[in-house]
RNA sequence: UGCCCGGUGGUGUAACGGUAGCACGAAUGACUCUGGAUCAUUUAGUCAAGGUUCGAAUCCUUGCCGGGCAACCA
């Protein structure tokens, strides 16, 4: 990996940056800088998770290190490949390529040598106990724990009862491996921690090899000294860890890595934790881990998002030790910015409302000449069919409009972008008064959009011509949850009950302009006036189907929400 | 009630004993063939009280508020 000027002079380091900075400055770890990113199998990698993935890999390639990507899979019953394989997809997708692929299960012969070692030296030993029993032992915030029968065991009867665990002796549950640290620390993750427990379960990796498997705090340290890591960068709840972490290297004399904890992330109207989400795919509430809803990264991949508009999100939010909840609309803000550059404009009527321009002669069909990006020359035109019989969208015409709408309105004149002004003179109602057309005629002196005599319009539609029109389905997105914050949902109470009933709203009928007939599943661009959009996976030729990304900001729905 | 960690405008963050700054949001205006983008202006903050100091968001004490820890999960 290259060498990134990791200041560059606005942007300040976060906490964890200048403790590499400093770590790097005072010659420790002989110079070198290792880190990684350490999933558990048991999932989708979401948003929350690439914020860990830019600090992880991006420490590494901005001060020259190096980063692995580590399977943190010590629980077999939850863990699988489909996941394992996703998260190396995700990864990458992100921008970040890892200098080495591990799985902590490579290790479960080593860890397995270290808790003999521990036993040898009287740290360990084997408990009989039932989990409800060693539960109980342990005390409470402000009662000592109670020391294990077990505890006293002798250094042979613990390795011949640790050996037999491994052998397969014995059932699930019948023996546990325990820390002989303290059971009246105030800490209490030292009261004699479980080390290992037996798992009579075939692993994903190492198959039937194993009946025992070791804990996250007799692994994840391990694993750290192993691969020389020298700051293992982690979220908050391991907080508490850190003195067990801290205990198993001394009393290993292991590499000491240093664990370093920052704030995992919260994002307004979304759930972001993984048994949740789990939950959703499930229980079918959602398509899948990829619905465009989900904050999973193949979720927002669907939805549209890019891999730059995420890195510049996890740039802007920090890295902080504060557990604050972070607006989606940064997020959102962060695709638009990004697409603003990027994605070429098209045009494409939501709702359509025909419009049929009386002046303009049958059979008739012109092209126009349009900017696939003001943002951007280099993007070029391309040419927009117009004829008599056109679609705009229903919401850029009211019959009787409040004044702050400058829309097409009876009488009024507008412009229909790229192409002409155009009047209404009439709207055609059906029996229930519905309008079903508009009745429009054309100034053909202002082709193009501009008119000789200078006079001006106050709105510009969009539009397309009904005749040259392509069909789509377009499936626009909301929240996800109904409220800000999941978190203040009591947990007598079924947090589902606050998911998003209008999360989805699936549009059928919708009208493209017909240079979006071959767009490939995945491809972008920004529907004038409406939003970016992109080509949904399941979009097949000839039934295309779009997904809406993220809104452009929408000055007039302000309006209209401000006036009630 | 034990231990650990936090608390800077509405939100997210910077300032590392020396002028509280930035982004997003909000508001106003300019410009505009996207009510987009862009540009300009404005808005609003150090949890509280003491202490140390010439000087405190920063150091100390106490209090208040928030989060985490009592899985054979990670």
């Amino acid at each position: 990996m290259s060498t990134e000027a990791p200041n560059t002079s606005e942007r300040p380091l976060d906490f964890v940056r200048q403790i590499v900075a400093a770590d790097l400055a005072a010659g420790k770890n002989g110079g070198r800088v290792k880190t990684r990113f350490p999933p558990e199998p048991n999932g989708y990698l979401h948003i929350g998770h690439a914020k860990s993935i830019c600090l992880n890999f991006g420490i590494a390639r901005e001060f020259g290190g190096q980063c692995t990507l580590r399977f943190d899979d010590t629980n077999p019953v939850t863990e699988d490949t489909e996941y394992v394989e996703s998260i190396q997809e995700d990864v990458r997708w992100v921008g970040f390529e890892w200098n080495d692929l591990r799985y902590a299960s490579d290790d479960f012969d080593q860890l397995y040598a270290w808790a003999e070692t521990l036993i040898n030296k009287g740290l360990a030993y084997v408990d009989s106990q039932d989990v409800e029993t060693i539960r109980r032992q342990r005390g409470t915030a402000t009662e000592p724990g109670v020391e294990s029968p077990n505890r006293s065991r002798s250094v042979a009867e613990n390795l011949d009862l640790f050996r037999r665990m491994k052998s397969g002796e014995f059932p699930d549950g019948a023996h546990v491996l325990r820390a002989k640290i303290d059971m009246a620390d105030p800490h209490l993750i030292l009261r004699d921690p479980v080390l290992y427990r037996i798992k009579h379960a075939h692993h994903h990796r190492t198959g039937d090899k194993w009946c025992i498997y070791p804990m996250y705090d007799f692994a994840h340290g391990q694993c750290d000294a192993i691969e020389n890591v020298t700051h293992s960068i982690c979220t908050l709840e391991f907080e508490t860890h850190r003195v067990l972490y801290d205990w198993c290297i001394e009393k290993l004399e292991i590499y000491p890595s240093r664990q370093y904890e920052f704030a995992r992330l919260n994002l307004t109207y979304t759930v972001m934790s993984k048994r949740k989400l789990l939950e959703l795919v499930k229980n079918g509430m959602m398509s899948g881990w990829d619905d465009p809803r989900m904050p999973t990264l193949c979720g927002l991949r669907r939805r549209g998002y890019t891999p730059e508009a995420i890195r510049a999100f996890c740039g802007t939010i920090g890295v902080t030790r504060y557990n604050g909840l972070t607006d989606m609309v940064v997020l959102e803000n962060a695709l638009r910015d990004d697409l603003n550059k990027r994605a070429p404009r098209r045009m494409a009527v939501l709702r359509p409302l025909k419009v049929v321009i009386t002046n303009y002669p049958e059979g008739q069909s012109d092209e126009l000449d349009a900017i696939n990006n003001p943002e951007d020359a280099s993007a070029g035109t391309r040419k927009v069919p117009f004829s008599r019989e056109l679609y705009i969208e229903r919401d850029d015409f009211m019959e009787d409009p409040p004044k702050q709408f400058f829309r097409l309105a009876p009488g009024r004149e507008v412009r229909l972008r790229y192409a002409y002004f155009i009047k209404c003179e009439e709207a055609v109602k059906d029996e229930a008064g519905n309008i079903v057309e508009l009745r429009c005629t054309y100034d053909p002196a202002t082709r193009g959009g501009d008119a000789p005599d200078g006079r001006k319009v106050k709105a510009t539609l969009h539009w397309v011509s009904a005749n040259h029109a392509i069909d789509a389905e377009v499936r626009l997105y909301d929240h996800l949850c109904r409220i800000e914050d999941l978190s203040e949902v009591p947990e007598t109470e079924d947090w589902k009950n606050y998911l998003n009933p209008q999360s989805l709203d699936t549009l059928t009928g919708c009208k493209l302009e017909p240079s979006l007939k071959d767009a490939e599943p995945g491809s972008k661009c920004q529907f004038e006036r409406l939003g970016y959009f992109c080509v949904d996976t399941e979009s097949v030729p000839g039934k295309p189907v779009f997904n809406r990304s993220v809104t452009l900001k929408d000055t007039w729905a302000k309006i209209q929400k401000k006036g009630g």
